[in-house]
DNA sequence: TATGAGCGC
């Protein structure tokens, strides 16, 4: 059925955030084990999303669920799972 | 000193 992995998307993230910041606000519904920010290969800057992977596919579901609308650094997140390349 | 939909080094 599900194809999708442990990582989820993270959108409409702000600019200015750090992975160890991401990790800690994800740490809340599951174990984070690798954070993300996607940066643009041609200027450098942040492309304004992340992907965070989980120990554990609960983590990243329970992520989406809890965590998608959620407000962070006063942005409102949006969660969900990724495609996992 | 910037921007704001969307899936990646």
């Amino acid at each position: 059925m599900s194809g999708q992995g442990f990582s989820v998307y993270v959108g409409n993230a702000p600019f200015q955030t750090s992975e160890e910041e991401i990790g800690n606000f994800f740490s809340n519904v599951g174990n984070v084990t690798n954070v993300r920010i996607v940066y643009d290969r041609e200027t450098g800057r942040p492309r304004g999303f992340a992907f965070v992977e989980f120990a554990d596919e609960a983590g990243a579901q329970k992520a989406v669920q809890e965590l998608n609308g959620a407000e962070f650094n006063g942005r409102q997140l949006r969660v969900n799972l990724a495609n996992n390349k």
